[in-house]
RNA sequence: GGGCGGUUAGCUCAGUUGGUUAGAGCGCCUCGCUUACACCGAGGAUGUCGGGGGUUCGAGUCCCUCACCGCCCACCA
């Protein structure tokens, strides 16, 4: 087993850190026996020279072993050399794992104290001598060596090595040696009497479990690994001489019998010898907590009795985890949960990456570089915690922990938590405080909230969509985007003109609340898994369905209703030509706040929406008198020397925007705005012309691709010749 | 010694089966206290997608190769 002196207990081979360390290898001559005598030959010709990184373990020596093929040590095979210090006569004998190139091809064989040893000392039949006690300190090898530390010993040794003329060398070594995971100390291999878990078969079943599909691991390119571990698997040493934890069910009786017993007060008696309980000693060591944490799947839900929960519950559905415990955890799930419960404890293992600190170190205790998340929760909330580490990551790819990150996820609840209070207060005052909840009266909406309800289902299908392909990140992708940028920013925008507007009828007035209600609930349940607590806090501050339960975390998800696509298309062209009228004030630096006239033309299938919402417009783009022209020409006929040109919508609209106070400077800023669109909009209609003269595209791209892209040019002629048109006047 | 990941805007990162002009947050520049929100609103700038080669009508995306960074596994005394 592997032991760390530091922890008083064994540790599994996980647990072992393999260290990269610069020590020295030690040549050491062992004289061999001369057979007339029977002592060792003086002559150092006549000896074997041994390498050896740990000195203190020749102590425990009891073979020296060299490669079968090696000519070299060919006529030494069989003989007997003596261990300096405990004078013992040990065998050279021939074993193909030395490796030859290695030292001086000779190895020395102390079987108690290396893995590698241990083996080699089985095959041949050697003693195995324990020179080390629990605490590292040399034992048992009558030498005046005794009681002193590992390494106090092994200078000694050293010095006395010299002192002999027996060192041979000692040569700077780079070196891997193993640390404790828990207390980085040097572990020392060491026989023990312990219990082991025989893995292969548990193996094997786990293995199965994901080769035939019942069990998937996400991201896939971890299969890999765990094929890999999986079926390069050593047996478990599960033994722990702690105190915290599952006390080990084995007892023994004085004679050494072992009885294993389900019962927590043991068993009656020997199941050996018969001998009675009170003559039976339970073993004092527990379980490794890994070992523990594998039963975590059923035994959380009362297993091994059959109770109600572990009938629903098992097997569970989605494990979660990051992909640095799949060996420690996720693996011992499933072998455990296989072997006790003939079923997989899970259909899908989900792999997230790590948590890193700024600067890209693994997050670590000992290095201090850890964030509390207790201080984050204070600070930002738990939700604002929880969607920054969702957000924008890769599954099984690790993401730094920034600052940034944490604020504009603590900035998007306070948008949510303001959007609501803003809709709970603008109730108008024909609905009663607590009326239930009712759908928006269709024939009263108006484009926008035919607009936001249609995006709100488009959500709720896309979201549905990451969330069956595990694609968590693009789901707080959607809703930020559809809630800040599509709700927020026009949703109610749009909404906030109608619902002030006297002149519509009441219904109206109503249809709109209740179509922002409508959206703000689906947003509210869409991002409720991602942050729980503020939209429960909210959603509790919104009008709800008799049907609905009390409580937003047991409430329906949301279905994805109809969607009225050419409002969608409609609304969206006019939001685009607020942007554009936006742009181009702001690029000729005239005042931002300044009410301007501005004629606009607009296709006739645009006209019920952009009629509809002219008085939300006009406020959008500080756009007012707002002229609707019928064809283009009018709106030549009408344009003045000075006039901002604005094309929008793929070129299919057009509008002018007088300023107030018209000069020199803000035309050309204008006039070269333009031209750097109409440039721009040139070298798209060139690519997208050559891409189509392309006889090979058309013979082999497929007719959605090739229809795409001539409707793309139709588009870029008409912005072009618009373009053209508005820099002419 | 095996295996895997990364290299995309100043920074931190998305980019699902190859398909119109490659995106976000932060930062930056210019405006704005418009009755939900300054933890805000409007507008803007910024990329030969690590290098090279190949497949394809078409490559950030597929293949080969090189470079650098990182991780995992591994019984060399």
């Amino acid at each position: 087993v592997n032991w760390c002196p530091g922890c008083r207990t064994s540790v599994s081979d996980l647990e072992v850190i393999p260290t990269p360390e610069t020590g020295t290898l030690w040549l050491v001559r062992y004289h061999l026996i001369d057979d007339a005598t029977g002592e060792p030959d003086p002559d150092p010709d006549r000896s074997i020279v041994v390498a050896t990184t740990r000195p203190e373990t020749i102590l425990g020596d009891t073979a020296v072993a060299v490669h079968p093929d090696d000519e070299r040590y060919r006529d030494l095979v069989g003989r007997r050399v003596r261990i300096p210090f405990v004078e013992r006569d040990v065998p050279v004998i021939a074993d193909d794992v030395v490796d030859r190139a290695f030292g001086t091809g000779a190895v020395k064989i102390t079987p108690a104290h290396d893995q590698d040893d241990y083996a080699t000392g089985k095959r041949h039949g050697l003693p195995a001598l324990t020179i080390l006690a629990d605490d590292a300190t040399v034992a048992n090898t009558g030498t005046a060596f005794d009681g002193l530390d590992r390494y106090e010993a092994r200078r000694r040794i050293v010095d006395a090595l010299t002192e002999r003329g027996d060192l041979v060398e000692a040569r700077v070594h780079e070196m891997i040696v193993g640390r404790c995971q828990r207390s980085d100390d040097v572990l020392e291999p060491r026989l023990k009497t312990q219990w082991f878990i025989r893995t292969e078969p548990l193996a094997a079943r786990a293995l199965e479990a994901t080769r035939s599909g019942r069990t998937a691991i996400l991201p896939e390119r971890f299969v890999k690994t765990w094929e890999h571990w999986l079926t390069n698997i050593r047996d478990w040493n599960v033994s722990r001489q702690l105190w915290w934890g599952h006390r080990i069910p084995a007892w023994y009786c004085p004679d050494g019998h072992v009885t294993v017993s389900a019962e927590e007060a043991g068993p009656t008696a020997c199941e050996v010898c018969g001998r009675p309980a009170s003559e039976l000693q339970q073993d004092p060591d527990i379980f490794d907590s890994w070992f523990s944490s594998g039963l975590w799947p059923f035994s959380t839900l009362g297993w091994p009795d059959a109770t109600a929960d572990y009938a629903r519950y098992y097997p569970t559905s989605v494990m979660e985890t990051a992909y640095d415990i799949i060996f420690f955890w996720v693996a011992r799930m499933m072998m455990l949960g296989i072997h006790l419960t003939d079923r997989e404890p899970f259909h899908t293992v989900y792999l997230s990456g790590l948590i890193r600190d700024p600067l890209g170190k693994k997050m670590s205790k000992t290095t201090g570089n850890v964030v509390d998340p207790l201080g984050i929760i204070d600070e930002s909330g738990a939700d604002a915690l929880r969607f920054a580490l969702i957000h924008g990551a890769a599954p099984g790819q690790d993401q730094r922990f920034g600052l940034s990150k944490l604020e504009n996820a603590r900035n998007f609840a306070n948008k949510l938590w303001n959007a609501t209070r803003f809709v709970a207060g603008a109730r108008p005052s024909t609905i009663d405080a607590g009326a239930e909840r009712r759908l928006p009266d269709a024939g009263h909406l108006g484009p926008g909230e035919r607009w936001i309800l249609s995006r709100a289902a488009a959500t709720v299908s896309a979201v549905d969509e990451a969330m069956a392909g595990y694609a968590f990140g693009e789901v707080t992708r959607l809703l930020y985007d559809a809630i800040w940028n599509e709700f927020c920013d026009w949703g109610v925008e749009l909404a906030k003109v109608r619902l002030a507007d006297e002149s519509l009828p009441a219904e109206a007035r109503e249809a709109t609340w209740w179509a922002l209600v409508e959206a703000l609930d689906t947003y509210l349940r869409l991002l409720h898994p991602v942050m729980p607590f503020v939209t429960e806090a909210l959603w509790a501050a919104i009008p709800h369905r008799a049907s609905d339960p009390d409580l937003l975390i047991v409430a329906r998800w949301p279905g994805a209703d109809e969607r009225d696509l050419a409002a969608e298309r409609h609304v969206a062209t006019l939001i685009g030509l607020v942007g554009d009228l936006r742009n181009a004030r702001a690029t000729a630096r005239l005042p931002a706040g300044a009410w301007l006239e501005t004629r606009v033309f607009v296709p006739v299938e645009f006209g019920e929406a952009f009629e509809s919402l002219r008085p939300a417009l006009e406020r959008l783009a500080r756009a007012r008198p707002l002229h609707r022209e019928l064809t283009p020409e009018a709106l030549d006929a009408t344009r003045a020397a000075g006039d901002l040109t604005v094309v929008a919508g793929a070129g299919d609209i057009e509008a002018t925007i007088r300023p107030t106070a018209p000069d020199a400077g803000a035309s050309a800023l204008e006039r070269a705005r333009l031209e750097r669109e109409l440039a721009d909009a040139e070298t798209w209609l060139a690519a997208a012309r050559e891409r189509l003269a392309n006889e090979a595209f058309i013979a082999k791209a497929p007719p959605a691709v090739i229809e795409g892209a001539r409707a793309r040019e139709a588009e870029l002629v008409e912005q072009v010749e618009r373009l053209r048109d508005g820099l002419a006047g």
